[in-house]
RNA sequence: GGGCGAAUAGCUCAGUGGUAGAGCUUCGGCUUUACACGCCGCGGGUCGCAGGUUCGAUCCCUGCUUCGCCCA
């Protein structure tokens, strides 16, 4: 490329984004003007801005426009705050840890927990990891995030590790972690417990009610039950019924027999196993029976009840989700094990009705369809399992952390009450043990003899004690001779990624030399408490959640200050997005045909909080907007010539150039106001309005005149355009730049720069925003709005639009000179008339406008809702 | 069953306690030497339903209906 200020300023006659972008990517890698600098004044000043934005899963073939639109709506306030001056800190990570990779390698290569050794197994996810991140940065870069790359984190990566390693440690020293034997809900499918955020409700299915008898055990009598889940009988440990219930006695003595229960394999019987009545809110007498079965364990229902009423334990289903029952005895003489160790819980649940009915306790089946709740990972329906696991204790502490999501500022802010919601409704402690191959491996060690776990300290982090040997501070704490058993367990994947914002400080190095020289290793304390969290609302339940609970217990702090929550991109009918649908939109796809500005125009279309549905239209409405700008900024630069911003020369402004003024003021007014709230596509909004309605159909119409016809204007009214025109793009290409950041920056450079001092920022991205922070004024047009051109703009605008009425009416084109311009009405308006004749006239290139009409050209279209008629006379 | 959100023009969506808005679409015009990916103009809505507060409600309150999401 040539010398941008020597070449002449003209520029090519169409915008060939497919060149731009890319060139642009690549420049502003080369510049870092996305670089965080810690040693910046701004930094020093404390006027840091950090974001913390989810870290995507791997697997980036899933990626939709709707990921495009969430990344793009947090990058319009990001690139905002740094033209405001803010020293950006704007990392990307990568979540390549935990079940949604295990998954998707299990899926992709067949692997699983039976065929793969740990390290082939870890080796894939690995390597899966690397392709996904690599596949998400060319697009993030393309769609023009501001990423500072150097700054990129992995939950998987040793740094992450550590900080989860460190948040164990520090957590059990703090006793708000401990070691627990309690029910966990368990997906048998992917054997591993899970923990209440990574359920959710299942599909509805039939779930026949088979209603049951239960005959009394200290008297005469029985109860009915109705339950869905009949094989699961013999693991049932009480009856439950209302407290108000008055069909059994309420001292506790009533027991039943349970049915089954007195049957052995080997076809003998014995006594019955008998269970108790208790009386518990939550059964509703009007359902079924007003009686309930309660086992150990059909739902987290029978975990509170047992936990209660202090129940016994039965556990028939094993880990695998079979039956793991001792054998039952034979139906009909002959010896089938259907309910035996192994079988499969639908088998088990045909045999148990059987055996139920042929034993006479079935009295009734009746249709019932509901739903179970489901691993959100596997969709296999959850099961219950008692395993001693690592719990992260959330419930005691419900209250101050309900009083962090008090103080946190939600944007927008009703998001507040999904958290409050969440929290409020929180029955179990964070179970953070998974039984997986791929994750962050527990720091902990377990003697042989007692079973106790033995720490290492935060000094050995990072290490894998299933690879690694136990530290001489572990041995140290174990007598000589005793064996140390590795943990097996992995944490669970949130246990990593609620630590986001710390992993982003460098919190494990902050009381501990990382040995490393290199910033990616070096305590970044500037950015924490963080600027901005930015997320969709549907993990709000874990990811912010976990977050908050992190930093409040770690740093007794907000993880950040303010949290910016967006919708979901939508398919054209309101669909959820997804690859099985076939409703998915490629962002690359979309990119390559109409631009990432395009794009992110579309992105920028949805206000905060709101679900977008993807229509071709809006994105093609962007890529007008670019062209529009594209051809108005070259006609702009065409007709100011070698304007010199800097040449002093007199201007004498009219009416025109006093409104479009003022209404780049109030502009830049409206959209920083618009900013600051998160509101980025009311800033657009009103960018919008501004750029094309009054800068392009009025403003630039009306100047036309002036550098067409120089001869019959006074130079100090076209030297006063001129300096409109440069300094209203100036303004305008800055308050489009977040949007916009591609088209901007070329203009800019290219139109703009070369007419600027060598001092002009080297990019419109790191330009000052036009209205400053600190002393609250507009850069351009002397910032302050003349309050007389608005009311003279209205009467001009209306004006202009009333002869391109008439224009229309006679089907003239609106280029067609008149010769006059007759004018009838109130004579009060004759002096403001006077003042904005000559723009007027420029606008409907008309001779003359007189108040003294031929009796053949009666003025009599109405101006606005004035009192003032028109007519025009054709110049032939 | 609980919570949150939404309901405004044919479509997608803004918006405000005081005469209802944009873009797209429809229709009619315009070769206007920046742009036909443009410009000018016209049309089009009982602001989901029923109450209430108010001088006045699309907006605030209550209830209802429908849709979406989150959670039981």
């Amino acid at each position: 490329m040539t010398d941008p200020r020597t070449s002449d300023a003209e520029l090519p006659k169409n915008y060939d984004f497919r060149a731009v972008e890319p060139r642009w990517t690549t420049q502003w890698d080369e510049d870092g003007i996305y670089r965080y600098d810690p040693s910046s004044d701004a930094a020093a000043a404390g006027r840091t801005f950090s974001i913390d934005t989810p870290p995507p899963y791997v697997s980036a073939a899933h990626l939709h426009v709707g990921h495009a639109m969430s990344y793009s709506q947090a990058e319009f306030v990001i690139r905002f705050k740094r033209m405001r001056g803010y020293e950006v800190f704007y990392p990307m990570g990568f979540d390549d840890n935990g079940l949604p990779t295990e998954r998707y390698v299990e899926k992709k290569y067949k692997k699983h927990k039976g065929n793969a050794t740990r390290k082939e197994f870890v080796d894939l996810c690995l390597a899966e990891t690397r392709g996904g991140a690599a596949v998400y940065e060319q697009l993030w870069r393309s769609l023009g995030l501001s990423v500072d790359w150097r700054m990129t984190y992995s939950t998987i990566a040793p740094r992450a590790v550590e900080h989860a390693q460190k948040s164990f440690l520090d957590l059990v020293a703090k006793g708000r972690i401990e070691r627990r034997a309690d029910p966990i809900l368990w997906d048998p499918r992917m054997q591993t417990a899970l923990a209440q955020a990574d359920t959710e409700p299942g599909p509805e299915i039939d779930r026949p009610l088979h209603q049951l008898r239960f005959d009394r055990a200290d008297t005469e009598g029985s109860g009915l039950i109705d339950t869905t889940r009949p094989e699961l009988v013999t693991a049932c440990v009480a009856l439950a019924c209302h407290p108000d219930d008055t069909r059994f006695a309420a001292d506790g003595s009533v027991r039943f027999k349970v049915p089954l229960s007195n049957l052995r394999a080997d076809g003998s019987e014995a006594e019955f196993r008998t269970v108790p009545l208790i009386r518990d809110d939550a059964v509703d007498p009007e359902f079924g029976t007003g009686l309930m079965m309660v086992c150990t364990f059909g739902d987290q229902e029978d975990i509170i009840k047992w936990r209660t009423h202090k129940l016994d334990t039965q556990l028939i289903i094993g880990p695998d989700g079979r039956m793991d029952t001792p054998e039952l005895p034979s139906l009909h003489g002959q010896r089938v094990h259907v309910l035996a160790k192994g079988s499969k819980l639908p088998e088990a649940r045909l045999a148990a009705k059987e055996l139920l009915e042929a034993h006479g306790y079935l009295l009734d089946v009746t249709e019932n369809v509901s739903r179970a709740s489901v691993s959100e990972r596997s969709s296999t329906p959850i099961e219950i399992q008692v395993v001693p696991q690592w719990f992260v204790k959330l419930v005691d502490i419900k209250d101050e952390l309900l009083a962090r999501g008090r103080e946190l500022r939600w944007h927008p802010p009703y998001m507040k009450d999904r958290y409050e919601h969440w929290v409020d409704g929180l029955k179990w402690d964070w179970n953070i043990s998974r039984q997986r191959f791929y994750g962050v491996p527990f720091p902990v060690w377990y003697r042989q003899d007692t079973g106790a776990a033995v720490l290492p300290t935060a000094a050995d982090l990072p290490l894998d004690p299933m690879v690694d040997a136990p530290p001489p501070s572990v041995k140290a704490q174990v007598p000589d001779g005793v064996e140390l058993v590795a943990e097996e367990d992995v944490m669970d994947t949130w246990m990593t990624s609620s630590l986001t914002p710390l992993i982003n400080a460098n919190w494990a190095f902050w009381d501990k030399d990382s040995g490393a020289e290199t910033p990616d290793l070096q305590p970044r304390p500037g950015i924490y408490p963080m600027g901005v969290r930015v997320q969709a609302f549907e993990i709000i339940r874990t990811w912010l959640f976990y977050t908050v609970a992190k930093s409040h217990m770690h740093t007794d702090a907000l993880p950040w200050r303010d949290v910016m929550i967006s919708g979901w991109g939508l398919d054209k009918k309101g669909k959820k997005m997804s690859k099985r649908l076939g409703n998915f939109v490629d962002p690359k796809g979309v990119i390559e045909k109409y631009s990432a500005d395009s794009l992110r125009y579309w992105a920028a279309g949805a206000t905060l909080g709101h679900d977008l549905r993807y229509l071709e239209n809006d994105v093609k409405g962007g890529k007008r907007l670019l062209t529009k700008l594209w051809n108005s900024t070259r006609f702009a630069m065409m007709s100011i010539g070698d304007y010199d911003p800097s040449s002093g020369a007199t201007e004498a402004p009219t009416v025109a150039d006093r409104w479009i003024r003022a209404r780049v003021l109030e502009t830049v007014h409206k959209a920083t106001e618009a900013y600051e709230g998160y509101e980025y596509n009311k800033a657009l909004r009103a960018t919008e309005q501004l750029f094309w309605r009054d800068w392009c159909d009025n403003y630039l119409e009306i100047v036309k005149d002036r550098f067409r016809n120089p001869e019959q204007w006074d130079p100090a009214q076209v030297e006063a355009a001129r300096a409109t025109i440069f300094y209203g793009t100036w303004a305008m290409l800055r308050l489009f730049a977040p949007v916009l950041p591609f088209i901007t920056e070329e203009l800019y450079t290219r139109a703009l720069k070369p007419r600027m001092a060598d001092d002009a920022p080297l990019s419109v991205h790191v330009a000052p925003w036009p209205l400053d922070e600190r002393t609250g004024e507009v850069d351009v047009f002397g910032g302050v709005v003349d309050e007389q051109a608005g009311a003279l703009g209205g009467l001009l605008l209306d004006l202009v639009a009333a002869v391109r009425q008439l224009k229309t009416e006679a089907r003239m084109g609106l280029g067609k000179p008149l010769a006059a311009i007759y004018v009838a009405g109130d004579a009060a308006l004759r002096e403001d008339i006077a003042l904005v004749e000559r723009d007027w006239r420029a606008a409907a290139r008309a001779d003359l406008v007189t108040w003294e009409a031929p009796a053949d050209a009666a003025p009599t279209h109405g101006v606005g809702d004035r009192d003032l008629r028109i007519g025009i006379a054709p110049a032939d």
